[in-house]
Formats: C-alpha cells, structure tokens, sequence
DNA sequence: CCCGACCGACCGACTGGTCGGTATGATGAA
DNA sequence: TTCATCATACCGACCAGTCGGTCGGTCGGG
C-alpha cells in the first residue's frame, strides 16, 4: 500500500525543484512553502533553516546516487571493470535528470563559502570509491601503480566539468557521446591496454 | 614612471580581493568601496552594477592567465610539449595565488545562474587552447585521432578539481605534486607513449 | 561657468526566521 | 463516558536586518 509521503518528504521534494532550477541563494524559502500544501511555520517545524533543507536534499540525492553505483557494480568481479560500470551509471543516472545533476554539481555554490565543507564531503565519497578500485586494480595487476588519491579525483573532476558542460550547453550527450570518450581515455590514462568493446 | 594606478583599477584590485574572500553574493559593494579610497556614489560613476565589477574582474585575471600560458608555450615547437607547458604555467599561475585561484574556479558560483554564460566563456577558453594543440598532435601523428572536443573539457575539469581540492584542503601541492601526476595521467590518456623524465 | 569625477545619506525591495495562536488526537482522572 | 490537559503539527502575519543602487549636491580644472 501507498501511503502518504511524510511531511518532511514532501518539503524535501518541493526544495529539491526549487533549489535545482534558482540555485541556493535565489530560492525563496516562500517558494518552496508555496510548492508544498504547507505553512512557513510548518516547514520550519521540520527543518531549523534554509542551510539545514539545503544539505538535506543534497544528502538525500548524493545517498541515491551512491546506492545506485555500489548496486550496480555489486556483481563485477575485476575492478576495471567496477570503474567503467561506476562511470556508466553516473552518466546514466545524472544524464537522464537534469534537475538532479544541476543541484548536485552546481547549485551548492551560490550557499557562498558554507559550502566547502559539503562539497569535500560529497566529491570525496565518490572520489573514494573511484581510488578504492583503483587500488585494487593495481594490487591485481591491471594497472601500473599510480597515485590512485589524485588520480580519483583528476576522474571526478573530469566527470564534474563534462556533466556541467552539458548541463549548460546541452553538448555532449552523457552516454551516447560522452561516456566512450571518457571511458576510454581516463582507464588509457591509468594504463589500461585499449581494447575491443562491443558493439559500436 | 611610475603613476598612480587609474580609479578603475583602484577599484578593481579592491573587488578582486573582497569577491576572492567573500564570494560573489557575500560581498557588499560598501565593503568593496572601504577597501577604496572612494565612495560608493563614485564606484558606480565608473560600474553600472555589481554583477558587471564582477565580470570585469574575472575577464581581467582570465586574460592575465591566457596571456601568461601563451607566452609560455610561444617557443615551443612540438603540440604535446605546448600541452605540458601550458600545464605547468596554469598549475604554477593559480598554485601561486589562491586569492586568484578562488575566484576564478569558485566565487563566481555564488552569483546563481547569471553565471552560466560567464563561466561557459572562461572555461571554452582554456577548453579551446587545448583543443586546438589535440588536433595539432592529431595531425603531426604524435596522438591516434580522438574526440578532443570531449577530451578538452575533460582535461580542464581534471585540472580544475585538483586545483580547487588543493584550494578547500590544501592537500595536493599543485606543482609539486599534483602537476606529474596530471601530466603522466592525461598525456598517456590521450596515448602518449611513457618517456622518462628528466630529474624526479 | 560648465562638466567630469566624486560624495554619502538615503531608499525600497527582499527575505530568513519568529511567534502568538489554532487544530487534532492521545492520555487519564473522575 | 466525559472533560481537562498536554504535546505535536501546523499556520501566516509580521519583523528586522541587509544591500544594491540612486540622487541631489560638491568641487576643481579648463
């Protein structure tokens, strides 16, 4: 049975679109209010400020993201091949919502410099994901060693500014187009032997 | 000789410093105006806004860095070593100055949306500079073909995360530490064969 | 006496957060 | 069963501070 999303859920919801479309600083908090079937009082029963709401969703939406990937590379057996389906799930997931995307890689900046903090924690989890297998593809052997700490996120960044640029641009479309370039020049980048990949 | 610098540029360096602390949005133009040795009626006799000081700024540090890389690589005669050049010159540049660094990766954020043009303009900049000496190492035969589009924004991004990691954390040293890895990592993803290196 | 450069008190719009009050349902003594 | 009591959840008018930008006025040089 369906039953009614939390109070809590509802206003996180209605500030995910607010936030993701006007960025933090140019959200009203009277329009999130006016997107939920609630008072300002009444949101602000459940969240103590603007901040708080903000890195509430941002938490909700990066825990997302991060159960897709570790879902979705559960069953890989070699890390090289954990890193390539990390990086399609990414694109995916990111490509297929705009709003998603633009809130998480971008919007947090206009909170001014309150962000730094949460933005080292959300690239720095990703980021970790990446230098574990990274690692890990070193201990198999698949790649040389390399700093895999500067490394993994030398692939965020680049991962980062694709995304953005498409989500200004509309250019290169995340999977179609830009997923094989990246895969195939980030694992280069760390030594792994091109190869022949399906399809085409 | 040396003569008083003009009113324009008095104002300039102040916002510089203010916008690089502060961030677009928590800085006030009176705070911008008590770093001058003017008032705030004369500010706005020689900027029409805010967002405008701003853009002025950040199109005059962009300029000092482009002028920088392109002396820098102007005697080069191979795309690739133009490449590593102007890695080292824009590792060097922004790991040298903070202040510059921030503002021209972060602060601009802070003004919500209406940076979306500005920053797709900076960056395409620097985007293009590599782009363009890809497709020379295309044709010289030193790279197999690529999409360098893509992969100029992904080496902007890689070059941008690191740096702004080095700016929240202080962690990679941009010269010392982060610059071998970036080059050794994107050369060789763009298939530039290992060579040994001088020193180390 | 004119004009470009400059002054700084002031304005008005905006917005995060507050606070006195209300509705609803649970609790429990009589 | 009934009514007082209390906590939770919610309401929305209001407040106080902030800040970009303005405007009437000043001043020195040509």
């Amino acid at each position: 049975m369906k039953t009614r999303p939390t109070a809590r859920d509802r206003i996180m919801e209605a500030a995910e679109v607010v936030f993701a479309e006007k960025g933090y600083h140019d959200t009203a908090m009277d329009e999130i209010v006016r997107r939920t079937d609630m008072s300002k009082g009444g949101l602000y029963f459940h969240f103590p400020s603007k901040e708080r709401l903000f890195f509430a969703v941002m938490d909700h939406l990066g825990n997302r993201l991060a159960e897709r990937i570790n879902t979705s590379i559960a069953q890989e057996s070699s890390a090289i091949a954990r890193l390539e389906i990390a990086l399609t799930t990414v694109l995916e997931s990111l490509g297929k919502r705009r709003r998603l995307a633009k809130l998480l890689l971008v919007q947090g900046y206009s909170m001014g410099n309150a962000f730094e903090k949460k933005r080292i924690e959300t690239y720095s989890r990703f980021a970790s994901l990446i230098k574990d297998n990274l690692d890990l593809a070193v201990e198999e052997g698949s790649i040389p060693p390399i700093d895999t700490e500067i490394v993994s996120h030398l692939w965020v960044g680049a991962v980062n500014e694709v995304l953005i640029r498409w989500l200004y641009t509309g250019k290169p479309a995340p999977v179609k187009e830009a997923l094989p370039v990246l895969k195939k020049i980030l694992l280069r980048g760390v030594g792994v032997e091109a190869k022949v990949s399906i399809g085409g």
